[in-house]
DNA sequence: CCTACCGATCGGTAGG
DNA sequence: CCTACCGATCGGTAGG
């Protein structure tokens, strides 16, 4: 069920393509209705409202999370560092549908204070394990001491989201040949979240 | 001159507060005007369009990297590391004011066509002496040889403006107790930078 | 800097 | 899923 052409679920990726590029304020009802090919009123029949609408794009971006992030981070915990693990798969879930980085990027500007209540209420358990996990490696050793794990975790969740929302607009700042690559943009990511959080081998 | 009882200034300030929070497309021309005590068409007396209206708030925004950065930056410089130095500089930068941190992002994600352009424009040569930089710590053997200079300075500011445009929210999801001040947010960026760029000292 | 007003577009409804 | 239509609001103009 709900196939592709399931009209409403045609809706739903339109809207979240179109949210996702111009801002909820910046797209119409009309707007939606043309990329899909059907009139105003129809996609008012799908859903009720505009903020209907907005909602279920929200709804789909957080369902995701819930159930993607979990699965593809316990993979993670098989291989080598948990971390490391986590950083990419946080950076694949938002690299494999950009989207998704720039409508939270999006949600968090335009509405601040309900999106402090979602990312309270549905993130706290998992950021609370992560942040246990650094203090374990802080405990044994492994992690540097003078490392705030909060902050830390912040700082590369913060950056590995904007890297991915506006990281190929931003790049442009070097010009049109130095420019690196998201890939590159990646890379050092992942290399400075390591360098960052590891105290260095004793020799 | 050009006092903040000068009309055209007060409307360029409130427009920056509300598109800075809502976005260009969720504040009216009516909007601005309530909140700076006059009527819509008086609003479009100072600025003809609501279009130059954005420009006019764009402009001081990029009036305001040309002009303060550089200084901010060249008296960085006489201090420690200039690339600790110019990292301070730019979160100082937008710290002062997050107005131009959520700008900017906002530009980013609704116009990532022009930003490119302007970003390449007027930033090149500088981000191009910065890179030139790190390169040259490189050679010395005092910056980390894995680093890619373009991808670590474009992580850092993308840090920094995510850090001051976003931070407050996004540490909602550690729950009120275990979030984050976003000084303990810069001290954790700055500490991250510094760690990521440098060889550690020979013992 | 105001009042009065414009056409266009907005989200949404009625009714089929 | 459509046509026909609603009141409200949009950016902007005329004229003083």
């Amino acid at each position: 069920m709900n196939e592709s052409d399931d009209p409403k679920v045609r809706i739903l990726e339109v809207a979240t393509r179109l949210f996702a590029a111009r801002g909820f304020d910046g797209v119409s009802i009309q707007a939606v209705a043309d990329a899909v090919g059907m009139r105003g009123p129809s996609v008012l029949y799908h859903y009720r409202t505009k903020e209907l609408l907005r909602d279920a794009v929200i709804a789909k971006l957080l369902g995701h999370w819930k159930d993607d992030l979990p699965r593809v981070l316990a993979a993670a915990q098989s291989g080598g560092d948990r971390l490391d693990g986590a950083l990419r798969a946080m950076l694949g879930f938002f690299g494999d549908d950009p989207d998704r980085a720039r409508l939270l990027l999006r949600e968090l500007l335009d509405r601040p204070g309900p999106m402090r209540a979602v990312l309270a209420e549905q993130l706290q358990p998992w950021t609370r394990l992560v942040t246990d996990y650094v203090r374990i490696g802080q405990a044994e050793g492994r992690v540097r001491s003078d490392l705030d794990p909060e902050a830390y975790v912040l700082q590369m969740i913060t950056a590995g989201i904007g890297t991915i929302a506006t990281g190929d607009v931003v790049s442009a700042m070097f010009g049109p040949d130095r420019a690196p690559s998201r890939d590159a943009e990646v890379r050092e990511l992942v290399r400075i979240a390591r360098v960052a959080l590891f105290n260095p081998r004793p020799e």
